[in-house]
Formats: C-alpha cells, structure tokens, sequence
DNA sequence: ACCCAGGTGGCCC
DNA sequence: GGGCCACATGGG
C-alpha cells in the first residue's frame, strides 16, 4: 500500500468520527483537490485553509486541529506515516491514544486499516449489535475488543471482514426494517422508552 | 421540523 | 469510573 492511501485512510478515520462517510469523501476530495496528500501538506496548511477543506465532514474546527495535530504528532517521530506505522502495535497503540484528538476506535481503524495489523476495532454497531444480541451488555471499549478479538483468528484480514459484515448488517437491517418495535439491532428501536407520538 | 451518522475531549460528581 | 455536553455538516 503506497504512502497516500495509507495517509488517506488515517485522515479518514479522524475525520468520520460520527459523521457519515458520504460527508468524509467530499472532505477527503477537497483535500486531495487541494493538493494536500501527505501529513507535511496537512502540517504546512493554514488552519483557515484546513478548516475550509474539511468543512463537509462535521465538526470542522475540530477536525481541521484534529488533522493538524495528528501531522504534527506522526512527522515529530518518524519522516513519514508509513515509517511511524513500522512500529511494532503495543508501542504504536498508546501512542496513538496519547494524541489529542483520537480516541480507541480512531486509533485501532488506523491501526488495522492503514496498518494492516490484527486489531480488532469496536464502533457504535458492534457494541449495539453484541449487547442486544445477549453477548455482553454494555462492555467497555476494551472489553469488546477483547471478546471479539479472542474469538476470532489474529488476522487482520479476518477482523477487517468481520467489522465490515457487522456495518454492513447493520445498515442492510435499518433499511430492510425501520421503526421495528421488535429490532434488535436497530438504531432507531427504542426498546423500554416512551415514543413520542 | 425533526432524527441520525462507524467519536472524542472537557467537565463534573 | 460513569454521565452529560459541545462539536457541525449533509441526508432521510
């Protein structure tokens, strides 16, 4: 995997922090339309020039210093992301959660994905499809993690799979049955709590 | 006119 | 350690 997917993946993964990812590819677009493909373009870029560029995203104040400090953070270890990703994963992980701005899912999508490492990463459909389902109710982050790791084989391939048939039954389930009473894996299901009519 | 989207940091107790 | 809130755009 060249340098520019690598680093397009990791700033996707900052940038589609609850936002849907029909909003990250406009940003992602503008970015790469701009010119700014590598984390020293991202580093060099003018906060109002980032914060306009990512604007389509969400939250883009946040995400504009998000991206900034992640290129700071990555170029002040390493010359380039690939090389900062070399590092072995129990280095790489914390180190990733000491930066401002990425939290766990953040940091174990960069790792499996722009990484290619066996780290198994948990979002809002796992924790929602696993708990309603019966096999844990309202885990930690890690926790999850580390239930779904240990059941499946340590490849990233496999985790990669793995969370994509999870999004995507999630996804398939909401628009095959929205507003199920019944819905265990629905998001808009309001088991136990008073609908508004 | 709502509700939601593959989170995170800050603050509070 | 958990609960609540701000952060913001685009789509249904």
């Amino acid at each position: 995997m060249d340098e520019a997917r690598r680093t397009e993946i990791a700033l996707g993964a900052i940038l589609t922090q609850n936002t849907a990812w029909t909003n990250v590819v406009r940003a992602l677009a503008n970015l790469r339309r701009s010119g700014l493909r590598r984390l020293s373009d991202i580093r060099r870029a003018s906060p109002s020039r980032l914060e306009r560029l990512v604007r389509p995203s969400g939250y883009f104040r946040q995400k504009a210093k998000k991206l900034r400090v992640f290129a700071e953070h990555v170029l002040g270890k390493a010359s380039k992301l690939s090389e900062y990703l070399e590092r072995p994963t129990r280095i790489l992980r914390p180190d990733l959660l000491g930066v401002w701005g990425i939290g766990p899912e953040t940091a174990d999508s960069i790792i499996l994905y722009a990484a290619r490492r066996p780290v198994f990463v948990v979002d809002a459909y796992t924790q929602r499809i696993m708990s309603r389902m019966g096999y844990f109710k309202e885990a930690s982050y890690d926790d999850a993690r580390n239930f779904c790791a240990s059941r499946l084989p340590r490849r990233h391939e496999i985790y990669n799979e793995f969370h994509a048939l999870l999004v995507a039954h999630a996804k398939q389930h909401c628009r095959a049955t929205p507003r199920c009473p019944g819905c265990p894996l629905l998001t808009s299901c309001r088991h136990g709590r008073s609908s508004r009519a």
